[in-house]
DNA sequence: TAATCGTGGTC
DNA sequence: TGACCAAGATT
């Protein structure tokens, strides 16, 4: 106890706080136990960007269904694809599979177990892989994520505006990581980054590193870390085609691999522009049909824009051909398409509007 | 460096 | 009600 350099003393705080009030997950080994990198690695790539809350059923019904990476290499990418359905950036299930690919081809189903070589692997960025490194392998790795950006950003007050603050606040964080302890000293930082030094209102009454913490000090750490000004969303508008045939069977089409909803079944529909024109949509109907316009819209935000889908309902004969890219797919079998849930709001839409 | 890439919850 | 936010990666 003679060490009171800020190094040890912030990690061993908070080290004393996390074994009292570390959350308890269903990826999280118990105290004292291994832990599993195929579920530390899973876990972690549904977390990217995504809440525990949603990533909880998901994180179940993949362990379920592939109980280890070679499971889930084995699996046809599709499969996988339509088990992240609804959970959002779907370039993260792609590179899920060519992970899982790659460990069961190149290192024999087993992770690689250092920062460095756990970088290079499909889907993992800097967080990810020093993640992986500190909790199912123990080894000391600079952990930033965005809980670990506000605690630090708060804790030496950094003014800079984000992004531009990225490289002190990393400087500053591997200056407090300890080499001990890593998997449970970087939880450690994100627990207290999701349950006391919240975006909002921190509780710094009851946080380990109050003392220590400049923004309290100065007296209003919720103003950190600093934002640079707000940039509007813009706004997309654009039609879907609902087209069923008189068996029940749905026209839909896979959307190119890469961009936006890559990989993922939609409804056909009009490009999304800013200067759609309603009046011309049924111009871009991908079949013969008589349509019906639904009232109001769907609308659903993306991150960059927002999007007001208006859609159209129309019926054709048993033995029509689906146009080219698309493809019919049974009625029974709709919900089992890769569908996001933008395209899931339209099939509901349409569905109310044609069983009244 | 700056865009792009989903979704659901919160205030 | 709209803006913000969540265990970021990729290009």
């Amino acid at each position: 106890m003679y060490d009171v350099s800020s190094n040890t003393s912030h990690a061993s705080a908070l080290l004393v706080w996390y074994d009292r009030h570390r959350r308890v997950l269903p990826w999280r080994a118990a105290p004292g136990e291994p832990s599993d990198p195929y579920a530390v690695w899973l876990s972690e790539i549904m977390l990217q960007q995504t809440t525990v809350t949603a990533v909880k059923p998901y994180f179940a019904a993949f362990l379920k269904r592939w109980p280890d990476v070679a499971a889930l290499a084995a699996a046809p990418v599709d499969e996988v694809m339509r088990q992240w359905a609804g959970l959002g950036y779907y370039s993260r299930a792609r590179n899920l599979h060519a992970c899982a690919l790659a460990i069961a081809q190149r290192f024999g189903g087993r992770f690689p177990d250092d920062e460095a070589a756990l970088r290079a692997l499909p889907g993992l960025g800097p967080y990810t892989a020093a993640a992986i490194a500190a909790i199912a392998f123990g080894r000391r790795a600079v952990v930033v994520d965005g809980n670990v950006e506000r605690v630090v950003a708060r804790l030496f007050a950094i003014e800079t505006p984000t992004p531009a603050a990225k490289p002190l606040i990393r400087e500053r964080a591997a200056a407090i990581t300890p080499d001990h302890r890593a998997g449970d000293y970087a939880q450690a930082m994100m627990d207290l980054g999701a349950t006391i030094c919240t975006p909002k209102q921190p509780a710094c009454a009851i946080c380990p590193l109050s003392q220590a913490c400049g923004g309290k000090a100065l007296g209003d750490p919720a103003r950190f870390p600093v934002r640079m000004p707000k940039t509007v969303r813009p706004r997309r508008r654009g039609a879907a085609f609902y087209v069923t045939r008189a068996d029940g069977a749905v026209l839909v089409r896979t959307r190119p691999p890469k961009g936006l909803l890559g990989g993922m079944t939609e409804i056909p529909g009009t490009p999304w522009s800013g200067d759609f024109i309603e009046g011309s949509a049924l111009d871009l109907a991908p079949i013969k049909a008589r349509y019906r316009k639904l009232d109001g819209c769907v609308e659903h935000v993306f991150t960059h824009f927002a999007l007001q889908l208006s859609v159209y309902v129309g019926e054709v004969e048993t033995a029509s051909a689906a146009p080219e890219g698309c493809r019919w797919t049974p009625a029974e079998r709709l919900d089992g398409e890769a569908l996001p849930s933008l395209m899931r709001k339209v099939v509901e839409a349409a569905r109310g509007a044609t069983e009244v």
